[in-house]
DNA sequence: AACTTCACG
DNA sequence: ACGTACGTGAAGTTT
């Protein structure tokens, strides 16, 4: 039995707009509609398995029902200007799914429908009608249903005949007379005054048809009658146009046809172009691969499985002898590298460890170790990783497809090589077996042309491979060496916070009165604003806000509420740190071994995860205590943190050039000093702690891309007080103003910003028709060059220190980096040539319009690191 | 998976 | 009239 399935797909795509979020791909080109209108489709394939299926779109203007009465629909608002390109992206979607569209001049998508279930009902065939349209419901008969898209798209409402009367009273044919009577205010159907939904049902129920309803008007109360009379015609003539067509011109069964299914390589191209990325996951399998006979030989008839020690010698020397090559390592950072699978010149090779072992291996390592033979790779951060576990260092990394593809577009996500291929050479990758470590080499090959031309396009060539490339082993290194934690105090403290927690936890039931779960904001939410009726303040999505900055308001009114914040600060403590780090400690090394990504920000920064230690508490005492725990890795070392004093505010005062910034910094003022003595007109000794804090905040939110909004709320003050510190801060520091501005107006011209060393990020966000979307992206604008080019100068330096430190053996090592820090492990007897080295490497990485300073601290541990002050002579720090 | 909260620069 | 400081990652709750 055969089962069609039509779909409106006007009212889709309207209701996808909606429903779902802004969104657009990186080059600013909307696509949430199409998004949600795909999601929906591909749901109800699924589900409703049709063997036929077909989408009908409105085409021009509905002829008939404008004669019939103009002021049809004159009052719907025209197509959104973000909604009308992605109609055009839904058909592309709908060809590539080889699914009919069926348009037909002059009439809506609803009256096609109502003509395709017409015919396919002739031929009792099982219809399903897929739309958002409540009118299409007077389709609905023993062989037609309606699906109808309830709250948003999510969810779907399935009506037969029956469910239709039990919602409206009425059989779906009476449907339109109800429309007749009531009219629709959002299509301009006018209907009869006075006549509502239950009026109308009533009657309905009696009369069963409007033309029966006025034929009888004469039993009905006066009034009612005397209304009927009035706009008998009106009632007429809005029932005609609520009444959908079901004889359009020119279609017939042949618009019922088969369903063959996608054209999943043509579905790949589209949600490639469009940067869906999970649905082109999703499908990735069912396209022709790359480890497929027919994709590979073209360039590379099959894979040599190599197993054999002479062939392997063999390899081993062509690649030498080519200097270069492709690699995709197998492996895992459990067990580390498992097997290879080499590109070189036209042939792949295919190296299982498991076969080679253990003069293979030694073949294998000298070329891995030889920096001259240089690596082509995806994931070379991992490579090293896979390497060292074997014993093997790996050198030579040249060529990384995942740093590439994000130095061209950092903080989109999809560098992993399956989205990359999909991306640049419309081609997935196979998921298993053993072709698909030849796949991932193949897959690099192919790749790094369309990578390297684009990086020569956006002239990061240099940035690419004197930077972000060294970088890779460096923090491989990094993250290797590890840092060692002093397990027995961390759960100390864990008791202790734990002990704390609990008696937090009764002193506040007690005062609610009941148990309940105090890190539930929804329960928290319950018991302060509802049971204790505390003034509620701030409004989420999903409730009233319970965050630190609501409760400290609150913290007058009950005390409680002291209570709770005390409970969160432990619970999170515990939870995310002394429980959390000591989770992750590596009972192999008994050390803690952050990854350090560095791909995946919008600015260029590095950031660290499992465990995440750019994070560690500093600001209140009770975390503080928490560095305690983090030691150097033998007694005979100490702990040297190096950090760039104010390099945000440099790097402004370097791009803008204002005088006032550059002398404060060249003269060696402390910075929120000078800013307060000129946005508040004193001396410099004349200001104040507290003018101080404020000039801070007004530091910082320059960086951020100011706001008079956001600055009030920092600082607790009245908007136009904060608007007044920005004034004055713009009439003082001119450059700066001219700074940001034509920052933005560059941005605006050109799409993106770049930073000292030629990052780049782009913000299509300048280009909404959204204001607030537009002023953040004016945020960015700002924040992204200043931020961005300090992550480039602490990058130029980690690897100038690294370089250092192989260079003389130091037995130093650097162990951690928090975007203006760097941490280092070192030997006691280093420290004297070390820190000189690493601050005077860090100071003079590249030469700004005003110094950079480094200040260094030494201690037994993170907590206890003190300032030294004359460190060329080194004489401050005892131990 | 989304949301809220909170730790850092 | 609305809603905004920039960049991250982790934990816990709720859906």
């Amino acid at each position: 039995m055969s089962k069609f399935l039509v779909i409106d797909g006007n009212s889709l795509i309207h209701r996808a707009f909606h429903a779902i979020p802004p969104l657009s791909t990186s080059t600013g080109l909307p696509t949430n509609a199409v998004l949600g209108f795909t999601n929906m489709l591909l749901k109800v394939l699924e589900a409703e398995a049709p063997d036929r299926v077909a989408v009908a779109f409105d085409k021009g203007l509905p002829a008939f029902r404008h004669e019939a009465f103009t002021g049809y629909k004159a009052h719907r608002p025209a197509t959104p200007e973000d909604l009308r390109p992605q109609l055009a992206l839904a058909k592309e979607v709908l060809e590539a799914m080889r699914i009919q569209i069926i348009e037909v001049e002059g009439y809506e998508a609803d009256d096609i429908i109502g003509t395709l279930t017409r015919i396919a009902a002739e031929k009792k065939m099982d219809t399903l009608v897929l739309t958002g349209d409540q009118d299409t419901l007077q389709l609905v008969d023993e062989y037609n249903r309606v699906m109808l898209t309830r709250k948003g798209i999510t969810e779907l409402d399935v009506y037969d005949a029956a469910r239709v009367v039990e919602r409206f009273g009425l059989t779906p044919a009476r449907l339109t007379d109800m429309k007749g009577l009531v009219g629709d205010a959002s299509d301009n159907i006018p209907g009869v005054p006075g006549i509502g939904f239950k009026t109308a049902a009533k009657l309905l129920q009696t009369y069963h048809s409007l033309e029966e309803l006025l034929a009888n008007k004469d039993q009905l109360p006066l009034r009612l009658r005397q209304q009927l009379e009035k706009h008998a015609d009106q009632a007429v003539l809005s029932k005609q146009l609520a009444t959908i067509e079901r004889a359009v011109p020119g279609l017939d069964e042949d618009a019922i046809r088969e369903w063959p299914g996608p054209d999943y390589e043509a579905l790949l191209k589209v949600f490639s172009k469009l940067e869906f990325k999970s649905l082109a996951r999703n499908i990735a399998h069912r396209v022709p691969r790359v480890g497929d006979a027919s994709e590979l030989q073209r360039l590379c008839p099959v894979y040599q499985k190599v197993v054999e020690i002479k062939e392997l010698s063999r390899v081993v020397e062509k690649i030498k002898a080519a200097g270069q090559a492709h690699i995709a390592f197998g492996g895992n950072r459990a067990s580390g590298l498992e097997a290879l699978s080499v590109a070189v010149e036209d042939a792949i090779f295919y190296l299982p460890f498991g076969k080679l072992e253990p003069e293979g291996l030694a073949i294998i390592r000298e070329m891995l170790e030889n920096p001259d033979v240089t690596k082509l790779t995806a994931d070379g951060k991992d490579a090293y990783w896979f390497c060292h576990l074997r014993g093997i260092r790996l050198a030579g990394l040249a060529f990384d497809t995942t740093v590439a593809a994000y130095l061209i577009k950092p903080g989109a996500g999809g560098l992993a090589l399956e989205d990359l291929s999909l991306e640049y050479l419309h081609l997935a990758l196979p998921e298993g077996g053993e072709e698909a470590l030849p796949a991932r080499a193949e897959s690099i090959r192919r790749l790094l042309p369309f990578l390297q031309t684009k990086l020569r396009m956006l002239e990061q060539e240099e940035l690419f491979s004197e930077i972000e490339m060294p970088l890779i082993a460096v923090l491989a290194r990094m993250e290797i060496v590890g840092i060692k934690v002093d397990r027995k105090q961390l759960a100390a403290m864990s008791e202790e916070f734990g002990q704390q927690i609990t008696r937090l936890e009764s002193e506040i039931y007690a005062m609610a009165g009941e148990r309940f779960n105090i890190s539930s904001p929804r329960q928290l939410g319950n018991i302060l604003f509802g049971k204790l009726g505390l003034p509620k303040g701030r409004k989420t999505k999903t409730g009233y806000s319970t965050d630190a900055n609501v409760l400290e308001e609150l913290a007058g009114e009950h005390e409680i509420v002291a209570k709770v914040l005390e409970y969160r600060q432990l619970v999170k403590l515990k939870g995310t740190y002394t429980d959390g780090l000591a989770a992750l400690i590596d009972p192999q090394t008994a050390r803690l071994h952050t990854t350090l990504h560095q791909t995946v920000t919008a600015t260029g920064r590095l950031s660290s995860a499992e465990p995440n230690l750019q994070n560690i508490p500093v600001r209140l005492e009770i975390g503080r205590r928490i560095r305690k725990v983090f030691v150097p890795s033998d007694p005979a070392n100490v702990l040297l943190t190096a950090d760039y004093s104010q390099i945000e505010l440099r790097i402004l005062a370097h791009l803008s050039g204002d005088p006032a910034l550059i002398s404060a910094f060249r003269e060696g003022q402390d910075i929120h000093t000078r800013t307060a003595a000129e946005v508040f007109g004193v001396l410099m000794e004349g200001v104040t702690p507290e003018l101080r804090r404020r000039a801070k905040a007004v530091n910082f939110g320059i960086i951020y891309g100011i706001s008079d909004f956001g600055l009030a709320r920092d600082l607790k003050i009245p908007r136009k007080e904060a608007a007044e510190y920005i004034r004055r801060y713009f009439a003082r520091l001119p450059r700066v103003r001219e700074f940001i501005e034509s920052t933005i107006s560059q941005a605006r011209n050109n799409g993106y910003v770049t930073t000292i060393r030629n990052r780049r990020r782009n913000i299509p966000e300048l280009f909404s028709p959204n204001q607030t979307v537009r002023g953040f992206g004016e945020r960015v604008a700002t924040n992204s060059p200043i931020q961005g080019s300090a992550a480039d100068i602490i990058k130029m330096a980690m690897i100038r220190i690294d370089r250092r430190l192989q260079e003389g053996r130091y037995k130093s090592a650097m162990i951690l980096q928090v975007h203006d820090e760097l941490i280092f492990d070192v030997p006691t007897h280093e420290l004297c040539e070390v820190a000189p080295l690493i601050k005077q490497e860090m100071e003079q990485v590249v030469e700004l319009g005003v110094p950079l300073v480094v200040d260094l601290k030494v201690g037994p541990n993170w907590y206890d690191v003190r300032k030294i002050e004359e460190v060329t002579k080194c004489l401050s720090y005892q131990k």
